[in-house]
DNA sequence: GTCATAGGGTTACAATTATTCACAATTAGA
DNA sequence: TCTAATTGTGAATAATTGTAACCCTATGAC
């Protein structure tokens, strides 16, 4: 659940946004001023902040700027003004969206969402092939995690990525001259056993049963290959 | 410079817009109908899309949802028409920003400009980031210090810049030899433990648990790396 | 079909590497 | 200087991985 910070004094539009807000899963933080503003944003930083611009004592712009250099996430402007210029100046001072009141509860939630949105996508895009998800499998290589069946699958460094590698091209034969220059980083000899024994290993933690396997199959005498859609029991 | 792509079919518009935004150092290419638009976002892909909604043939919607999946770069509809559900709708579907006509150059630089902004800031600066956020984590450059749950961690000198030089670059793997170059100041020695009892120190002032860490995390005989997403386990 | 054989699956245990603890050494502050 | 906090050291403990042995199964010759 996304935490938004709001500030606002007028009583009655805070409690009004703070209801539809928590009805569509956030938590809600509210101040009446912006007087422990960059405290709270310092303590317990939330995922986005709403700033009325005519508060009584500092107000938003005056505060934006103050709180920025803390809070990087993203920021929304509300105010009864509708001015060009302060429009303009609101977003130049580093504001991502600016909203002219009345505010209408979906209109902004909507905005909110697309702010979260682009500011969770450019932390994923870096990692656009880092999440692989196969039924009930999900494999995410920025956490070296994997989940089967809504649990945590513990797996050993070396299981993981002995895992990346078949998963990453399912249906696709990996040879063990493949598996071993590339995945245990030696070359193979013709005797060395250990990727059979990490197979073995990583197919207990999957559930996979190594006489009729489902997930991670044999090819005799070439290698192994991963299995993308699997019956799960 | 950066490159705009404008998609409108009203030509006074058009120009009018692409004159503004020039003059303020965008390159500016226009389209009158969203005819080419998947070819033409493929081919040379903007920095930024404006997307007008009532087009002939196909409406700024549809074709944003064509568009989407070979552009993951900011999109900003412009419509006349003042409907929330439209403008709710817009967002949705995977706009960043929803203006209103008639529009105002000056607001339409802001908003084009803010929307800039993020993009390249949450790419591009992390190496001049003085404020590093991760859920309820926050980590302090300038003051040396980190946030948890809204409580004070209180760290140590050396265990800020293990935190630090682990949190700059979340997923990515930094080994012993770059550990102790970097953030001990000494050559690795392949027996000193000193890193270790630090990142133990560490993961337990983060409330990290060793056995399944899911803040700092372990490749077995490589390094370490930090976990950027802290809704894990 | 039977059999021999090569390769795969599994296990116990050894080797390697990581974690943590108590305490020693060092450093910073008063 | 003394004191308290920080950091390193070495040893005990725990986790991970490799090794070698055993058994099993697929394959192909007969």
């Amino acid at each position: 659940m996304k935490q938004v910070l709001l500030v606002e004094d007028d009583e009655r539009l805070s409690s009004l946004i703070c209801q539809y807000l928590t009805e569509n899963d956030f938590i809600v933080h509210r101040l009446s001023s912006g007087e422990n503003l960059l405290q709270h944003v310092q303590t317990s930083p939330p995922d986005i902040l709403l700033l009325d611009v005519m508060l009584p004592g500092e107000n938003g712009f005056s505060l934006c700027q103050k709180v920025r250099p803390y809070y990087p996430g993203p920021l929304l402007f509300m105010t009864a003004k509708n001015d060009d210029f302060d429009q303009v100046f609101g977003l130049e001072i580093g504001a991502d969206d600016y909203i002219i009141k009345p505010v209408e509860p979906r209109v902004l939630l909507a905005r909110i969402n697309a702010l979260l949105r682009r500011n969770t996508d450019s932390v994923a895009s870096n990692n656009s092939l880092q999440r692989l998800q196969y039924g009930q499998l999900t494999i995410d290589r920025s956490t070296r995690s994997a989940h089967l069946k809504g649990e945590d699958v513990q797996l050993t460094s070396h299981e993981f990525d002995m895992l990346w590698k078949l998963a990453e091209n399912p249906s696709v034969l990996v040879d063990r001259t493949t598996l071993y220059r590339e995945v245990i980083g030696r070359e193979y000899d013709g005797l060395d056993r250990s990727a059979d024994v990490r197979i073995s290993r990583l197919r207990k933690k999957l559930q996979d049963n190594s006489q009729h396997p489902y997930r991670i199959k044999t090819i005799w005498g070439k290698g192994f290959f991963f299995v993308a859609d699997a019956w799960d029991d």
